[in-house]
DNA sequence: CCGGATGTAAAGTGATCGTTCTACTTGCGC
DNA sequence: GCGCAAGTAGAACGATCACTTTACATCCGG
């Protein structure tokens, strides 16, 4: 839905503290009517902009992956990066969300459901099933340190993914 | 100084978009002017606050590891376990507040500053300074996968910085 | 014992924000 | 072409919050 797309911007833009209703009107391009009758409350906007941005991440970083193991992990953590330089400069927007309202359940119950998806998908795409949560910590680091050191972070989760997948028995 | 000892618990228990300046002043232990007189923003009390949880981390996490590198890198990633047990379950305090406040420069400039400052102490006590980025990318994917799978976390971490220490030359 | 620095307690202020309400317009089936 | 569903524009409301100010207490060197 396209008001869904213009929240996920305007909370990538201003932030989860920062963007004003009327911010968040603006984007969407309706109404302060027409959002309020699809989304009650702020939180609404909040769950609908994530719901979207997990759909959009799930398509560009896990889809269509490599066949052949190898190749699939490092064209993961390719994708990773691409997507951080192009979409998440600042950091993965679920843990952005839930640093600004931490007391939000359902928000954290989101999360949760977002990095299980990502992690199962990664592993069964890598054929690194044993290690979901070793590859998962790989993902979360990259995402993490791409915003202070780029390219030598993607380098960095290439490295480590494929000595993981080397100890493999 | 115990009044940023109090706020630091403060941002911990509420988070930095919903911990009011009235919620700071209780924790602070302090009226309303005093706090004022030393902190004279509500901005001034997060970077107080950080940097006293900056020492801490350094003190609890990175002093004193055991001398031999295999030893550190394990009682390391023991460590950072442990500090997210006690102190940190949500996630770290930096990019929580880089999170709840995104356009805010030198909390920007503050987290940058704390995390080079723990990937060289790191890198130096477990004998990979070659592998810093690896290393910190270990570190920052455990701090976020920890939430979700704990003592999994940690062994992962270790495993991998293990692996990462024998492809050393 | 006094005077000034330093603290506390708490009411007041001005702005912002999420949410609701009012009034007007547009597209469409019958 | 009438009526209704659904949209727009934006004023108004009530609460909250960061910050200021006022008024009063306490400590302490000379």
């Amino acid at each position: 839905m396209k008001m869904a797309a213009g929240l996920e911007q305007a909370f990538v833009r201003h932030g989860f503290a920062d963007a004003s209703v009327d911010t968040l009107r603006e984007a969407a391009g309706v109404s302060l009517r027409t959002l309020y009758k699809y989304m009650p409350s702020r939180a609404d906007m909040v769950l609908a902009a994530l719901e979207y941005r997990h759909r959009r991440y799930m398509a560009e970083v896990l889809d269509d992956l490599p066949a052949d193991p190898a190749q699939a992990r490092d064209a993961l953590m390719t994708r990773v990066g691409d997507w951080m330089q192009s979409e998440a400069a600042h950091g993965c927007l679920f843990h952005s969300a839930v640093a600004a309202d931490p007391g939000n359940a359902s928000l954290r119950a989101l999360l949760e459901r977002h990095k299980h998806e990502v992690a199962t998908r990664a592993a069964l795409a890598t054929g690194l099933e044993g290690q979901g949560v070793a590859l998962l910590l790989i993902m979360e680091g990259l995402t993490q340190t791409w915003p202070l050191h780029g390219a030598e972070a993607v380098s960095a989760a290439k490295h480590l993914a494929a000595l993981l997948a080397e100890d493999q028995p």
